[in-house]
RNA sequence: GGGUCGGUGCCCGAGUGGUUAAUGGGGGCGGACUGUAAAUCCGCUGGCUACGCCUACGUUGGUUCAAAUCCAACCCGGCCCA
């Protein structure tokens, strides 16, 4: 960390990298608390900016470090701007990425972003979700395409004479790839100075996002001042590591927790995150005390595993998500009341195990499921099985009864 | 626009006419071990109700008994020149 924003008050503090600037100033464009100060004088509450790129269905625990932290400024009584970048998802931003992103169309990325208004909370009551939806005040959702569709050519080359070729390949992601000889297209070199300009449009006060985010969110600054605008300041959180340990938590990479999965399911991958990121996942997605944890590793994995599957699924949820994911170690399957069940319909019988496990969606493909039921990692009711030709008559030899494969994923099967 | 090099399975990367579904590494998955972790060891890693059939080496055609491997055109990219 930079600095240490110990004058910060806690909820702001907890789980920052960055905060900038962060000057001692009298100054309200330079010293975050001067503007704070000054919002609660003039009893205007600060625009808090946060942009999202509806390019996927899913938004993980990592994506929710952000929200947790613009939802603190909503129950501080400041405003959550949250940006669809339902057009500049179009373009893709470039951050982090190593080639160029795929164009979305429109209505994939309408229907996204939809998905991802859901998953934040729309139409939820507050206690229940991330954002607070429903206090008048405190959330504005703004789309992206109303200022940046009908961007002229002037206004965007005005846009472009911002920045100089050398400052867009002094930014990490783009100066790896011109060294590496991976294509860059100008288009990219647009990302930046459009989110920058979302700021702009919305007179952003703060903005939120990843510590990767710092480039973009200086542009925002520089382009405020450009344009008459009182500068925004950047408040950078950490990327999540994703659950192999090592690389930011992301879908691509297969190694989430989506925010949307079952209770179960969250809390059997969090209790067997690798043991460097225990901590770092208490600190940027629960409230607990840091102080207070206990000296046996997996006793902390254990219980930082059910506060976050907690906040996210409920207390009841994730007691329940904890003592059956203990059955589920003894081998006890059948004494568990929370396996998802999954229609039989689909399968034609007489059905052969490989078959049934693929339809099933137990695995991803009929090749697959042969292999992985010879490799020795397929259960049915707890025992194992061996070959993949074995062959099931009817329905009722296979309703009730659960299926396994590996140590994690498991399935009822209903009728 | 010209020159030149290149496009192989999730990724990287061998292979330059025939046991090639394609060496190797990474990643992933499964098994043993364990703290359901890490490390380590072992196995698997195109699809298909399968002892067989189908689809694969940028695209499309061609040569050949036979092509990822040869030829042509096209598409895409790196570098150099303009």
């Amino acid at each position: 960390m930079l600095n240490n924003f110990n004058e910060l008050p806690d909820w702001i503090s907890r789980g920052l990298d960055d905060l900038f600037p962060y000057k001692k100033s009298e100054d309200s464009d330079q010293s975050f608390i001067k503007r704070l100060e000054l919002s609660s004088i003039e009893k205007k509450p600060l625009r808090v900016k946060l942009g999202i790129d509806p390019t996927g269905t899913d938004i993980h625990i990592g994506h929710s470090i952000l929200f947790r932290k613009l939802r603190a400024f909503q129950d501080a009584g400041h405003t959550a701007v949250l940006i669809i970048g339902d057009f500049t998802a179009r373009i893709g931003d470039p951050t982090g990425k190593s080639k160029t992103r795929i164009q979305l169309s429109k209505d994939q990325v309408e229907s996204n972003a939809l998905n991802y208004l859901e998953q934040l909370g729309l139409g939820k009551d507050p206690q229940n979700s991330l954002l607070d939806f429903s206090t008048p005040g405190r959330l504005e959702i703004r789309r992206n395409s109303d200022w940046l569709e009908n961007l002229n050519l002037s206004k965007v080359i005005e846009l472009l004479s911002n920045s100089t070729v050398g400052q867009m390949l002094a930014k990490e992601d783009f100066n790896n790839r011109y060294k590496s000889g991976t294509p860059i297209s100008l288009h990219e070199f647009l990302y930046p100075l459009l989110q920058g300009y979302d700021s702009v449009s919305i007179n952003s006060d703060l903005e939120l996002g990843g510590t990767d985010q710092k480039f973009n969110i200086a542009m925002g600054r520089d382009l405020q001042r450009a344009f008459g605008q009182r500068p925004q300041f950047g408040m950078l959180l950490p990327i999540l590591v994703g659950l192999d340990g090592t690389q930011k938590m992301s879908k691509s990479l297969d190694n989430i927790v989506g925010i949307n999965e079952d209770s179960l399911s969250m809390y059997s991958k969090l209790e067997k995150v690798p043991d460097n990121l225990v901590f770092s996942y208490l600190n940027l997605l629960t409230d607990e005390n840091l102080n207070e944890l206990s000296s046996n590793p997996r006793e902390v994995q254990k219980f930082m595993a059910l506060k976050i599957t907690s906040n996210f699924k409920g207390v009841e949820a994730a007691k329940k998500a904890q003592s059956n994911s203990e059955t589920l170690v003894l081998g006890t399957q059948n004494s568990l009341n929370e396996i998802p069940e999954f229609s039989i319909s689909n399968v034609n019988f007489p059905a052969k195990a490989f078959y049934l496990f693929s339809k099933m969606k137990m695995c991803p493909s009929s090749s697959e499921a042969r292999r992985q039921i010879l490799g020795g990692g397929v259960r049915i009711d707890g025992e194992k099985i061996l070959d993949p030709n074995l062959e099931f008559k009817t329905p009722e030899d296979l309703i009730g009864k659960i299926l396994q494969v590996g140590k994690k994923k498991f399935l009822r099967v209903s009728n």
